[in-house]
RNA sequence: GGAGAGGUGGCAGAGCGGCUGAAUGCGUCGGUCUCGAAAACCGAUAUGCCUGAAAGGGUAUCGAGGGUUCAAAUCCCUCCCUCUCCGCCA
């Protein structure tokens, strides 16, 4: 969410960043939507001044005509407080529901552009193999190894779901050991976060978890609750701090988060309907920061390198790409993402995100910090970043190590916990 | 799940219908004293919003929501959470 004092004091700014990121709004309606409010406000507050004042006149009133005449007053005013209110609250949701569709302001150095088509490749790491016998993608290879059971994820489940097995298993643990160790020596705190969130919590990270229509809600709700099965640790971990003003010299706080991630998909009917990139559960190692204004771009860099250097160790080739403004999604204000080489389909494939979304989150959540001894709070800023999510790593992994005979080499940091080199079906 | 107790400022802990945003203590910050420090003493010390150039003024907030009343931290109802005991379970 923005601020609606900066929204006000730039809307022209506002309106050009939302055209920029093609976002569909109405700058100018939503400052009357404010407008309204403030002046429900406005008269709120003077009839509660009265009220106070009554409230100091009465027990002083000795004189029962005269007393009279203020209770009067009082009952009437308390009518008409009630009825601000409603009107109030009535005022500030609609506030908040024009606010809603805003997205976060865009960095300058960001891209512009309306679709991917526009995003910027900044750097690769690693030279994509060059196979010398005909390669398969990680459906064939791991169904080969016996790794996965979609068939049964579908009849148990659904589309989408699948079951992991024998080596699979070991080398989704170690992915996610292996992402724990390495944020750990970061300094990251390692957390396991639970796997459903309320929807005032989602709302708070810029999901639509109320989004009526079922063809576009992106997350599985929990029938006759206000929970929702998340869809990244992102929303847990940003929702652990709700409420809270945090102190200015123990930021930035930085966690490694493990979660489930459960999503709907909806929007994507038909794409990537093969195999493990695009599925409704998957496991994932995610880091979440909170910080100063001051630090936040800074930490999204260390949050990106972070990243870097995870695929590196797993000997992944990967490219980096800066988003362009089209493409950004509501809350980020500038983000990155590693695609990784996949063999099976011939080109790169998105693996990690990381994203500063500066207040936009904190703001909706109400976190704040502040400098002891000082007066003044300041929203923090957000940061979130993928370290490792297991169903994407594993395509990139199977198909980028995969061997003549169909056989898989374990990059060697897992090997300590999938406990062999080679995966190879009878060896 | 059952029984009881409780949720107040950074913390501890009063208040139990009216001038209480809230006593007191601790902590923190500033000052006096000191060569320096400690101690002692003095003062300051929540957040949002409105208004104001500022000083200041106003308003809301005592777990959340609703109710009673001219007036609620204080009374009533609902919910949430914490603690103790019992039961159950991985």
């Amino acid at each position: 969410m923005l601020d609606i004092q900066y929204v006000r004091e730039n809307p022209v700014l506002v309106q050009a960043n939302c055209v920029n990121r093609q976002v569909k709004v109405d700058v100018a309606a939503a400052l009357g939507a404010d407008d309204h409010r403030r002046a429900i406000a406005h008269r709120t507050q003077l009839v509660q001044e009265r009220q106070n004042e009554l409230s100091r006149l009465i027990p002083r009133e000795k004189e029962p005509a005269a007393r009279q005449t203020l209770v009067t007053e009082g009952k009437s005013l308390r009518e008409e407080a009630g009825k601000l209110e409603a009107e109030l609250r009535e005022a500030e949701a609609a506030v908040r529901l024009a606010l809603g569709v805003l997205p976060n302001l865009t960095h300058p150095d960001a891209p512009v552009g309306a679709d991917p088509e526009s995003n910027l490749e900044i750097r690769r790491w690693g030279e994509p193999r060059v196979f010398d016998f005909p390669i398969k993608d990680h459906v064939t290879l791991m169904e080969s190894n016996d790794l996965v059971d979609f068939e049964a994820g579908a009849m148990v489940t659904g589309q989408k779901f699948y079951f992991l097995k024998n080596e699979a298993v070991l080398l989704e643990l170690a992915l996610v050991q292996f992402a724990m160790m390495r944020l750990v020596a970061r300094g990251y705190t390692p957390v396991i976060t639970p796997d459903l969130a309320r929807v005032e919590v989602l709302e708070g990270i810029g999901f639509q978890p109320r989004d009526p229509d079922p063809d576009t809600r992106q997350v599985y709700t929990i029938a006759q609750t206000d929970l929702c099965l998340v869809a990244t640790a992102e929303i847990t971990l940003g929702g652990m701090h709700k409420d809270q003003v945090l102190d200015n010299a123990r930021l930035p706080l930085k966690y490694v988060g493990l979660s489930h991630c459960f999503r709907t998909e909806a929007g994507a009917p038909g794409r990537d309907t093969r195999g493990l990139y695009r599925v409704h559960q998957f496991t994932k190692v995610e880091m979440f920061a909170f910080c100063t204004p001051e630090q936040s771009e800074a930490l999204h860099l260390e949050i990106l390198a972070i990243e870097e250097e995870i695929f590196q160790a797993l000997e992944l080739p990967y490219r980096v790409i800066d988003t362009c403004t089209g493409d950004l999604g509501g809350p980020a204000y500038r983000k990155y993402d590693l695609e990784a080489w996949m063999p099976g389909r011939g080109g790169y494939g998105e693996v990690t995100s990381t994203s500063n979304c500066t207040d936009f989150q904190a703001r909706r959540l109400n976190i704040r910090s502040k400098s002891a001894g000082q007066k003044g709070t300041r929203f923090v800023h957000t940061l979130n970043g993928t370290a490792i999510s297991c169903a994407r790593a594993l395509v990139a992994l199977v198909e980028n190590h995969q061997q003549a005979d169909g056989s898989i080499t374990v990059p060697t940091v897992l090997r300590p916990w999938v406990g062999k080199d080679i995966i190879r079906r009878g060896a």
